[in-house]
DNA sequence: ATATGGCCTTATGAATTCATAATTAGGATT
DNA sequence: AATCCTAATTATGAATTCATAAGGCCATAT
């Protein structure tokens, strides 16, 4: 059985662009020059357009009248205020995923958990990173909500940019680790209330939003 | 100064879909007739797909390639999901709003609670919903996170259609009313923390939610 | 009688065209 | 030389046109 192909031509113009967003190449505050990308993605400007409008809606880009679409900025409040809003989530999800994850989830976190210490002990900071991200992307979509799995993926989206840039302390690398350490532990006993409590307890995020705070605007 | 006239056609387009399915005259699982709206509102069919582009990214309609767009079911399942992360965003709003709310703000939302409490003894039940609705709202503004504003505000938008059909039991009624007055102690006494947990306690919405998911499907 | 296949109609997806607002360049004036 | 005004250019917003896929209808075959 082969699945249907759902994409849509504005959808893939969508998700180009966020990604020329995401490795810069469109800077913030830049205009979004329509028929250049247009010539580059071999398409016309109304799926170009349309792409626009969904990226505005997402916080990509903002749209001024009449004079077209430029990146969003990414303030230092609006980072502050994504990390509140994705943090309030990941606890929800902590909570939810600890009542209903399945045995196959557990088991991939337990994977990536191990992976990460891997990367920690050889200092990778990249890899680090990004499996860190992949376990609590994990607890997101082990909770089951659609709804949440949604606004939590499309925040991210938002952030991406920052994301790898920073430059973490010692001191922080240890305290997320042991943090790590017990959301898993909270996971296996299947206790949703503990891995909520960990998750919305502010330092693992605040202490890596003072780093990223650095990179915006 | 003069605040900028933000409005575009698509998004007056979105709007006005929004409302029509909002108030029903576009069924849950039903077509969106292009041809007809465009007439209905005398624009053409660019501006009218660009809106439902956004409308399908906020969850009103889905997109079928080459069938066009139908609206949205609200699925049990959607409606439980979109309440629990409301809850948790509340949650989240009231830990800010303690913190944060200004005089003007608090004073609005006494003035709206006793609008509310003056609704429950006349048994106004759509009166009393609404003004519920508001305090609600105002607390989350009062949280002063734009972004967390913008998700909730979408959420809401998505089940408004169910929000004012729902018939509730008198125990829920003084349930709710009393835990409202607490909710407007902690708003006075600046205590966040209160008031996070006050609107993270699920019953009120478990209850909503129970008389709301007899409406959807 | 029902199911299958081809034709015709209709609606969608995308490109193109058209109108208008904004930006730029150039010239006139101070 | 600097500034203001006007014309030309460019880009945006929206309508229209064109190509194609879906849905309906009827004839034919089983």
């Amino acid at each position: 059985m082969e699945k249907i192909r759902q994409n849509t031509l504005h959808g893939e113009v969508a998700e180009r662009i966020r990604d020329l967003i995401a490795q810069g190449t469109l800077a913030p505050g830049s205009r979004v020059p329509e028929k250049q990308l247009c010539e580059q993605f071999g398409v016309s400007r109304t799926p170009l357009r349309e792409a626009l409008k969904v990226l505005a809606y997402e916080g990509f880009v903002e749209l001024l009248p009449n004079r077209g679409a430029r990146v969003a900025k990414l303030t230092r409040a609006t980072l502050k205020n994504t990390f509140e809003v994705m943090q309030s989530l990941e606890a929800l999800a902590g909570e939810l995923a600890g009542e209903r994850i399945t045995e196959t989830e557990l088991a991939n976190i337990e994977a990536l958990h191990y992976q990460m210490l891997s990367h920690y002990k050889r200092g990778n900071m990249q890899e680090y990173l990004l499996a860190n991200q992949q376990i609590h992307e994990a607890i997101v979509v082990a909770s089951q909500n659609d709804v949440l799995i949604d606004v939590y993926k499309n925040l991210n989206h938002r952030v991406r940019r920052v994301r790898f840039t920073a430059e973490l302390s010692n001191d922080y690398w240890s305290q997320a680790i042991s943090e790590h350490e017990s959301m898993v532990e909270a996971l296996r006993a299947r206790d949703g209330a503990a891995l909520g409590g960990i998750l919305s307890r502010h330092l693992r995020n605040k202490v890596e939003m003072s780093a990223l705070e650095e990179m915006a605007e």
